[in-house]
DNA sequence: TCCTATATAAGAATGATTCATAAACAGGTT
DNA sequence: AACCTGTTTATGAATCATTCTTATATAGGA
């Protein structure tokens, strides 16, 4: 992700370019695993030691809500964050912590068409995301 | 939810039942909207003043750990917590906080038989849970 | 009824996140 | 290029959900 993306995206969005909001990008693109608000703090520091803690939470809730970036939840662990923009789904491990990033354009078509024509009463649907619960071979 | 089967599923889980777990329990399977441990601790009170905050979380801890209820995730707020066994999945409000519980077998027959020709490399699929995101027409 | 492992009460402690305020800055304008 | 002004950040205190510690109480088997 080149640092002249990463700018774009912010003022696509009508916000200003800061050293601080392109650090937290670079940080939440380049971090596998969906990285929480310290891991991000951590990446930061590293370029902009006197970065708040606060400013942090500011940004990523900014970025969130310009749908730059987007949050994904566990059932136990605190917040976490998510660069890809593209559709995509979630496999949860039930014995680590990583939550792995699921593509699978086959099964959005199968979605999509399903959905087409099923009426769910009083809602108006957006998009899903499936979270896929289960164990890597590894653990 | 009758006192008796409320009963049932704490010893058949070799939990002792105690009148904080059965209130707790009532309370998860009678709130509706997925109730939060505070939503929880309100209903109990009223028939137990005296219970102290720490064992409702203490208590909903145990009642996940046995499978016997299970938290529901959202993107911003506090844990949340679910009382329905059977196969389901989740309508989440982008306007407000109600999470609906949405049941849909033909869509689940057609997940699982996706998923059982479909292999997810070194991943060991246990269940799909489905985060339907939109907005209640009355939102 | 007794015993013992288990469960609960009380309230302090933790830790992630938010908030209030003052200082700094990005980016358009002159 | 220096100037403005609304936006952004630093600082550090505050909040709030959740966890932890320890002493007391209790469920349920013996």
């Amino acid at each position: 992700m080149e640092a002249d993306m990463i700018r774009g995206k912010l003022t696509q969005k009508g916000l200003k370019v800061t050293p601080q909001r392109m650090a937290i990008l670079e940080a939440v693109f380049s971090l596998n695993n969906h990285p929480t608000a310290e891991n991000i703090l951590d990446f930061v520091r590293n370029r902009i030691p006197s970065v708040a803690t606060g400013t942090v939470y500011n940004i990523l809730e900014t970025l969130v809500t310009k749908k730059i970036i987007s949050r994904v939840k566990t059932d136990h662990d605190v917040m976490r964050y998510d660069g890809v923009s593209e559709q995509h789904h979630h496999l949860y491990c039930s014995e680590c912590d990583l939550i792995e990033d699921y593509f699978d354009d086959e099964l959005d078509r199968i979605l999509k068409n399903y959905f087409k024509d099923k009426d769910i009463p009083g809602f108006n649907l957006d998009n899903i995301v499936l979270q896929i619960r289960g164990t890597f071979n590894k653990c």
